[in-house]
DNA sequence: TGTACATCAGTGAACGCGCGTTCACTGATGTAC
DNA sequence: TGTACATCAGTGAACGCGCGTTCACTGATGTAC
């Protein structure tokens, strides 16, 4: 009965703190699936988690530190994901098929963090779509540089690379947006259209002529390429 | 000073009752500013209305209520400025720059209603999300039967026109969404990447050369064109 | 136009409840000697 | 290994407060005659 410290099960108090700090975090992100972080009171997450309401403070300042951490969390495994994704890029020659696939995956593995961040991105807490916007942004910025990697965007400005880059994260942040709230046998159709529109986008890299940066005062004679793509048909 | 009802300025039952359930919209509108939907109480609504408590239930149920007469209300505004853009396609010929500036003048003029939408679509209250995706999906659905006027798109197949308007309403949807939280001087910068992003998207629309439905059972040989548009640079 | 009655938007008191935060505390774990 | 003290994660009571909802009400507006 009473095994208290028979084997080596004893924990440290810094084990034991680390534990139920995790346990508030994971709770937090279980009653996200369901309500906004905004809505979610400090005492439910306790109550969730099997402490009282005092011992939260021993964690977190309040419900927005929290916060922070689980933004730290989510980027953290997102990062792994994506610093895994861009060391192999040699195996593949299709790197849309497999991006799409790894990004699947992850959501599957890491649902609740990649609602967090779908959703709070748009969320009530200023600082909490504040850090996400950064981060976002910087998953961006990275992208735009690796895509100087390809010669028909070598040419292109840096303005014109970000916003690619930009148009890109945009596209797989919602498709991870509506992933997290599909049903599992959604998901595979889900996939097969986040992976045609990412095609779509990218076929249209060779026909686009990236322009100088300066502001053009007046719509100029002729179209350019880019703006040929579509012309309706005469009635 | 005892003008009470000296001319015409009596206001019937209906037209008193009217207002007020329009103060209560419009109050949470400008909560909504700050905060998420969910975690604005009903008493905070009628505070910010200057009325009772109490008097709320004249005119909702409660908050729930009150959530999809204002999706009722945004989508409404939105319809009429789609229904205006597309009733005179022919004026220009330029049609992402004019539906780019049409977008962002609406927002302009209902940034409150627009910022509900572009939050609450993946906000904490179920209902609100579904109906919002609903009416998003309304959106698509038409666009996607308008895209058959053009002659590249008509040999689609429907799925993939469909695949193309969700890309298109989902760029469109979070332009708004970073419209809504900008200064107005970003607002010019915004505008101009929108524009560039479906430029772009259009650009890949000849190249594509789309599929019939069924499933193809393994990855067969040869990339199809639309896999051909990046390359990545020989090492 | 005048009177008698019905309607109903908005009031104000009251309720029980969950909230965030404070405080002094407990008792197991960790450390110094 | 044993003892004395320090640390500190978690407790439990208490606080004042805002919450959603109920209820009986008021008094201006509307309607029937």
């Amino acid at each position: 009965m009473g095994r208290r410290h028979d084997h080596s099960d004893i924990e440290s108090r810094m084990e034991r703190k680390e534990r139920t700090r995790h346990a508030l975090l994971s709770s937090t992100l279980r009653l996200l699936s369901k309500h906004s972080f905004e809505s979610i009171s400090l005492r439910e997450v306790t109550r969730e988690s099997g402490i009282t309401p005092t011992a939260f403070y021993r964690h977190f300042e309040g419900m927005e530190d929290l916060g922070l951490a689980l933004v730290d969390e989510a980027f953290g495994s997102l990062h792994d994901m994506v610093r895994a994704a861009r060391s192999d890029t040699s195996t593949y020659d299709d790197v849309i098929r497999r991006s799409v696939q790894i990004v699947v995956t992850h959501v599957r593995e890491h649902r609740d963090h990649m609602r967090f961040i779908a959703r709070e991105r748009y969320g009530g807490v200023r600082r909490l779509r504040r850090v996400i916007r950064t981060e976002l942004d910087l998953f961006a910025n990275e992208l735009a540089v690796d895509l100087s990697r390809f010669p028909e965007l070598a040419g292109w400005t840096r303005s014109d690379r970000q916003m690619f880059a930009d148009l890109l994260v945009e596209i797989v942040v919602s498709a991870v947006g509506r992933l997290t709230e599909a049903h599992p046998e959604e998901e595979g159709e889900l996939a097969r259209r986040i992976e045609k529109q990412l095609r779509l986008v990218v076929i249209g890299v060779p026909g686009w002529r990236s322009q100088p940066e300066k502001r053009s005062g007046q719509a100029s004679g002729a179209p350019m390429a880019q703006e040929r793509g579509l012309e309706p048909s005469a009635k």
